[in-house]
DNA sequence: CGCTGGCTTGAGTAAATTCAACACACGTGG
DNA sequence: CCACGTGTGTTGAATTTACTCAAGCCAGCG
């Protein structure tokens, strides 16, 4: 926890080395960047629709989301976000936010300035190819939750979403799917899957009645990791990790 | 058409100019890419997921989608493409096709090599930051439409696809909302928004008695533009367009 | 002429939503 | 310590939305 303080780009250097073959001077570099750290609670608002942004914000602990929402209200999550995340590296390139930046729980949080990330982009190419690769994989994820919201049923839509947060969690060393707590409320898996949290409560029942899920007080465990990738289908191509 | 054919690049050169400042030596440094001329018919694959892709495909004339399937044959479009677009920008650093490539109409694409796009990419930083930013709002339109499939009712949905058809449409100077005609079948629709042809034909038959579309043949025209647009809660932020 | 592909219509069904309670754990203040 | 409020999870019944299945239509074209 406290080292995380201390180097706050740790998680993201991590997860960029398996992007790009970063050198030393590629991660001092990285180290080396001008940041603003917050502390904030959960289901602040880190950034809303229309904001105008000069800064990418880097996750250091804790969970976030990216959501849109419709004039009646409705949430949409088009992404979950974990700690060594970029959560807006679009504002490298563009101004204004097109969706609410949102934590899901308690959260640490570093404001980089994004002229700085677009210099570095620039003089470093390796670390600027593991940016793109990043932003690409993020576009890759979109288009899967885009198949996910579409078309599966609710069943395969829920263990969809919990394969990849899992997998994604693994790949970050976060947990493993047998332990493993879920930072996400059934109100936040519905509003990543386009659901309401009442559908999916009856889903969730279901899974763990068929012996996929575990629940124990506040924890989910998945209980049944090749079960629920056989519930949803999941193939973890599109996530694009190096084998 | 000939022109098109004599200068492949001609909608490209003019699409990235709207993201960037290019100068001659950008437009010069495109125009000598090297570049494979494929002629096909409708509903052809340029690509399946799964594949492996060393090209990036641009799309000269007619019109393309991304799309991703389920095992039970279920095809989402991801995204639709006009004259112009790149279709697989991803492949500039991502070597694993994550979905399929497919022509909607008769079409004409040009495969780049994308070591070669990457070289350009490094050293022509205008030419970078345009790539850069076409990827990025190639992620901003998919985030819209995961709140567009998951969150937006039927109507809503097709109304809102038809809105961000059009305006692209007309950014990219091939139409305007008055005199335009539709290259997507119903089934196209109803991949891309996630519902049955034959729910979309109900709602666009209803749209059409409202009096907000018109059809003549085989050609539909947006009768109603303000009326479409509140329909469908449209607002282009997410497009990202230079105002 | 008779295909073919796309569009249209109707009736019955399945999936997910809405509305309305209720349960249960946790934290706060009395 | 308990009472209470809040946030989250759970359950049931009625309703809505979209889907499935099954035809039929209609224009363009070999």
């Amino acid at each position: 926890m406290d080292s995380k303080v201390d180097d706050p780009f740790g998680r993201l250097i991590r997860k960029l080395e398996l992007l790009a073959p970063l050198d030393d001077a590629d991660r001092d570099a990285i180290r080396a960047l001008p940041f603003r750290r917050r502390v904030v609670s959960s289901q602040a608002f880190l950034l809303r629709e229309g904001d105008t942004a000069t800064d990418c914000s880097l996750l250091i602990e804790g969970y976030a989301c990216r959501n849109k929402t419709l004039n009646d209200g409705a949430r949409q999550i088009v992404s979950l976000h974990l700690p060594g995340d970029l959560l807006d590296l679009q504002h490298l390139m563009l101004q204004v936010a097109d969706h609410n930046l949102q934590t899901i729980s308690p959260a640490i949080i570093v404001c980089i300035p994004a002229g700085r990330l677009r210099t570095l982009v620039q003089e470093r190419p390796t670390i600027g190819q593991a940016l793109w690769r990043d932003a690409l994989i993020d576009a890759s994820i979109f288009r899967e939750w885009v198949l996910n919201v579409g078309r599966r049923g609710a069943r395969m839509r829920i263990a969809h979403l919990l394969c990849e947060f899992m997998t994604r969690v693994e790949t970050a060393g976060l947990g493993t799917p047998e332990h493993f707590h879920l930072p996400m409320t059934q109100e936040v898996i519905a509003d990543a899957t386009g659901l309401t949290p009442i559908h999916v409560n009856r889903m969730m029942s279901a899974m763990r009645a068929d012996g996929l899920l575990d629940r124990n007080g506040r924890e989910l465990r998945i209980a049944n990791w090749a079960g629920l990738r056989a519930a949803a289908g999941f193939d973890p191509l599109y996530l694009h990790q190096i084998g």
